[in-house]
Parts: structure tokens; C-alpha cells; sequence
DNA sequence: GGATCAGTTTTGAATCGTTCACGATAAGGG
DNA sequence: CCCTTATCGTGAACGATTCAAAACTGATCC
């Protein structure tokens, strides 16, 4: 996939570069990581890519649009690469865990929202907050647990 | 306002403080602002609260749920004090300015997610990102500019 | 194939919002 | 009115992100 990865900075007129490639990639192994997550990540396949930088090339891919930036409340940003289709987001409120989730309302769903006062509405950001199923299972016997995903991954 | 307010605390078991009816009362005014903003308007009335002072009781309401806290991305935390009904956001991406949306889709639109992997949802937080009125017409012949509305109010 | 130039990365420090720790203070029951 | 304890204030610490300047390298031109 990297070819593919390559095509795509060239579209937006990015270089080529390492890093670029390798955030890309790491991005596809762990579809909703945040900047240190990447960055661990990174490091563990061998690619030696400082955190600034890190947080660097996401940027740059967001501004692109290769790559779309999302904020769950009380965690940090996290990057993914599905950006075509609208979907949503759900967050585990105890390990932090993030899944997709499609949109059920129709193509768009809640993107009309005729806002009173002259609002243009340009985007809608959808999150559900709950309990996923790893936690739901393991909090029947335990106490409330942190597993955290990004930090782990 | 503030008998209600009290009221509300020690039906939560809060004690009623100062600082605590304070803040109650900017939100009012205030009803989207942000720690700073809401800080800087207390000092402005005349309460001489401390910034961290502002952060602890506002963790303290949103706990008791006397206070919604909810976080536009690339954004401080904003509180407010609607938390009955279902209402959504739509936040103004050049001055930063938060207004609420009733839903649109019905009584809870975007609140029934199949979550595809057990996923029990909880809450639904839905923003809307675009621009808002006055920015729209002041856009039209000026440059971008940012007026940021919690760092004034 | 190599030189050149601008876009990138790096390093280190700075910023922002928030949280932590602990002594000082005051709310509210007795 | 006193005592206990929640709460507030001060100051420092923290995590995530951004900024700045110098070193580097990808892409183009020769």
C-alpha cells in the first residue's frame, strides 16, 4: 500500500517522505491512534520518527485531507484515514477504546440540522460515549479497570 | 436565581459556597464559555475567584451533574447548565463562537447507533462545525479574522 | 548522475489548558 | 458558638500540542 500511499501525497503535491510513509502505514495498522500512540507504534517497527515530527505529519495530512483529526472529550486527538465516507464514532468511556460506526439515519444523517440563526453548517462530528464490550464483560467481576488503549497500542 | 441554586447544591450534597453560586450565576450568563471566560467574568462582577478555583467547582458540578461539560475540537472544555434536554452544538470554526442546536431528527435522533460490537451507548454528543452568522458577513469583505468569543465575554 | 532549492525533519523550548498537593478557610451540623 | 470536614487558594506540575531555528533531503533542473 505504500505505492498507493506515495500517490496520494503526490496528489496533494506532498513530498515523499519517510515519515509521511510510515505515519500512513502505522495509521492503517491502528485505525484511531493518537499522535503518541503513532509514535510508539513507529518506533517499535524500526522507524525512528521523533514525536514532534509525528505530530508534524499529521498536521500536514490533515491539512490534505488524507487523514481526518477527531476529538474525543478527555483524550487526546486521534487521525484516521477514512475520510470519504461520514461516519461516526464510538468511545469507550473505560478503556478509551474507539470503534466506527456507520451511519444508521440514512446517507447523511444528521448533517441537516437547520440551525436558527444563520448557522452554515459545513460538518457534523457524531460521538457516542458507552461501555464496549471487552469492559462490559470484564467490569461484571472487576472493579472499574484502565486499559487505554492508545497507550498501549 | 441563586436560592435556586443553592437549592440545587444541597440537593446534590454540595455545600453552597460563594465561589460555587458565583459560577452558577456567570454560566447563566455565560452559557458556553469556558474555565477563562467564566473566570474573567467573575472577576469582572466582583468575585475574586482563582482560576483553579473556576476548574474545581466546575469538576465538581459536572459531577454532580448540575453541569454539562462538553469539548469542541481544537477547543478549551466549554460548560453550560442545559442538561435536560438532548441538545446539540454547532460551533462557529472561525470565532469560536457555540450555539445550541434542538434536535432535529425527533426526541433522541442520533442516540440509537447500532453498535456493531456490543458497544452499549451511553450518550450521544453531537456537534455541528460551520459558520456562523456574523462571521458569514463579515467574512464577505474582510479577511479571515478571529474574534474568539470566550477570550472577550 | 550531480547540484540546487524549497519543503521537511529535528531538536529543544515554549505554550495552553488542566490537574495535583497542601495549607488555609469557611459551611453547616451539633 | 465550636468542631469537623468539605472546599478554596496558592503554587507547582503535567500532558498534549505548537513554535523556532538549524540540519537535512526529496524533487527538479542541468
Amino acid at each position: 500500500m505504500t505505492d498507493r500511499d506515495a500517490e496520494q501525497l503526490r496528489e496533494r503535491s506532498l513530498r515523499v517522505t519517510q515519515p509521511r510513509l510510515a505515519v500512513l502505514d502505522a495509521l492503517d495498522r491502528l485505525p484511531h491512534a493518537d499522535a503518541h500512540a503513532l509514535h510508539a507504534a513507529l518506533a517499535d517497527s524500526g522507524s525512528d520518527i521523533s514525536l514532534q515530527s509525528v505530530h508534524n505529519v499529521l498536521g500536514d495530512l490533515a491539512d490534505a485531507g488524507l487523514v481526518r483529526r477527531f476529538e474525543p472529550a478527555r483524550s487526546a486527538a486521534r487521525y484516521e484515514r477514512r475520510i470519504d465516507d461520514n461516519h461516526h464514532h464510538a468511545v469507550c468511556e473505560r478503556c478509551g477504546k474507539v470503534e466506527d460506526v456507520d451511519c444508521v439515519v440514512g446517507a447523511a444523517p444528521c448533517l441537516h440540522a437547520d440551525a436558527p440563526t444563520g448557522f452554515t453548517i459545513q460538518a457534523a462530528e457524531v460521538t457516542f460515549v458507552g461501555i464496549c464490550a471487552d469492559c462490559a464483560a470484564g467490569a461484571e467481576r472487576l472493579g472499574g479497570q484502565r486499559d487505554e488503549q492508545p497507550a498501549t497500542a
